[in-house]
DNA sequence: TTAGGGTTAG
């Protein structure tokens, strides 16, 4: 770099930094490159003796700590700090910390925070809420409150932020109830996010009349509904078919100002598509567009479901292909695996199996659903031979069939008489440990 | 001046 220039300050240098740092860029990697680049570079200009301000190293090992490419780059930029002589704080374990977290890699999350504290230091409300929010998405809600009461007796108070992540992590495992008492023994005021996170449980748990109930609560309270929670609740609606209500509700929000999005369309196309009203989403569609709303994949895909739903396969495949070639959203495996079952459905089972060729040339990403549709095609057209060599080479491709690919198999071999085959791959799947009548999720 | 939370499709 030339020096012909005036500096900018090491204080201009962080705010640049510190912007890079919150950029939210597809190509996360070459962010944190620039980031790590830009402090090396202040580093060489400002000397070692000008030693950065603790901050702008937390800024760094935050980016480092979350980039994907460079899993160990954060401890390295901690060594390199050390040797600068300065000494990391919370934030910069916090961040650390939370490395682990984003990675899923609850137990090495856990075991640096007890490092920490055993260095002396005192964890605060944002190091705890980050493990307490990690181990929910874990499903270990009841660790997580464990934690939790251990920050309350630490004498750290949660905030709004520990509250949410506790009451999603009920939900998330069905436990409505101590959500709900969760939500109404906090001791700070809960807003949209906490809220929602509960009417959201109730949706998905096929209450939606409590989570109405709820919705009228939290206007009592104060707490304004927003775009998330009125897509929550339509779906809710959508889910087990009540249009109408879904409708007004929808209407409810346009009311009330808050201004519909994709979701919010989708949802309700998803839900006539469902119900095989598949002119009716075309019209939602329509004002969509007019509102200067583009379809997504997921829009794209729900109506080649419906499509296909009311036996018009080939209006669906014509979207399939519009998607691709007007490249308005990229079809990803979920609308493959939508176009394929619906082919199948539609007795086009040798179409499907021939863009599930051409999904395997290009080395696509296929899922145990992709292999269970076409395994169920399959054995529809009386290919059980062929059905029953792709479902053995999942083994080999280190794929784990599920309940529904056994039970797919298991009754291709039934309809064809394949008795001991049947009962030969019904006992594998008990060893396999699932039960005969498990759901899948 | 630095760290943590949410919705849609099989």
């Amino acid at each position: 770099m030339s020096h012909s220039h005036p500096l900018p300050s090491l204080g201009e240098f962080t705010r640049l930094l510190t912007a890079i740092a919150n950029i939210h860029d597809d190509e996360e990697g070459r962010k944190y490159d620039v980031v790590v680049s830009l402090f090396d570079q202040m580093r060489n200009l400002f000397g070692v003796s000008s030693s950065p301000l603790l901050y702008t190293c937390n800024i760094v090992i935050n980016c480092l700590s979350q980039s994907s490419r460079h899993p160990y780059s954060s401890f390295t930029f901690l060594g390199k700090m050390l040797k600068l002589g300065l000494e990391p704080d919370v934030f910069t374990f916090t961040s650390l910390i939370n490395g682990f977290c984003c990675k899923d890699r609850v137990d090495d999350a856990l075991g640096l925070f007890v490092k920490v504290v055993e260095m002396g230091f005192r964890p605060n409300v944002v190091t705890y809420t980050g493990l307490i929010h990690c181990l929910c998405k874990n499903r270990d809600v009841d660790h997580a409150v464990e934690l939790f009461k251990r920050m309350e007796s630490d004498g750290v108070r949660a905030n709004v932020v520990t509250y949410n992540s506790l009451v999603s992590g009920f939900c998330d495992c069905g436990r409505l109830g101590d959500a709900a008492l969760l939500l109404r023994d906090m001791r700070v005021k809960p807003n949209v996010i906490t809220v929602t996170a509960l009417i959201d449980g109730f949706v998905k748990a096929g209450k939606v009349f409590e989570a109405v109930e709820l919705y009228n609560v939290m206007r009592k309270m104060s707490v304004e509904p927003n775009v998330f929670t009125y897509n929550s609740l339509i779906n809710g609606f959508c889910m087990c078919g009540r249009l109408d209500e879904a409708l007004r509700m929808f209407y409810l929000m346009e009311i009330k100002g808050c201004v519909p999005n994709i979701v919010t369309y989708t949802t309700l196309i998803h839900g006539f598509c469902k119900s095989k009203r598949v002119e009716d989403g075309v019209r939602l569609f329509n004002e969509m567009s007019r509102r200067g709303l583009a379809a997504n994949t997921v829009t794209y895909t729900v109506f080649i479901q419906g499509y296909c739903l009311v036996g018009r396969p080939d209006v669906g495949e014509q979207m399939f292909k519009h998607m691709v070639s007007s490249h308005s959203a990229c079809p990803d495996v979920r609308t493959y695996n939508v176009l394929l079952d619906g082919l199948c459905c539609n007795g086009k089972v040798e179409k499907a199996l021939m863009i599930f060729e051409y999904m395997r040339k290009r080395e696509m990403d296929v899922s145990i659903v992709t292999y269970t549709i076409v395994i169920q095609g399959m054995c529809k057209v009386g290919k059980v031979e062929d059905a029953f060599d792709l479902f053995c080479s999942l083994f080999t491709k280190g794929m784990k069939p599920n309940v529904v690919t056994y039970t797919t198999m298991i009754t291709g071999f039934c309809r064809r008489g394949l008795i001991h085959e049947a009962d030969a791959l019904f006992r594998k799947m008990k060893e396999d440990g699932f039960l005969p009548n498990e759901r899948v999720s």
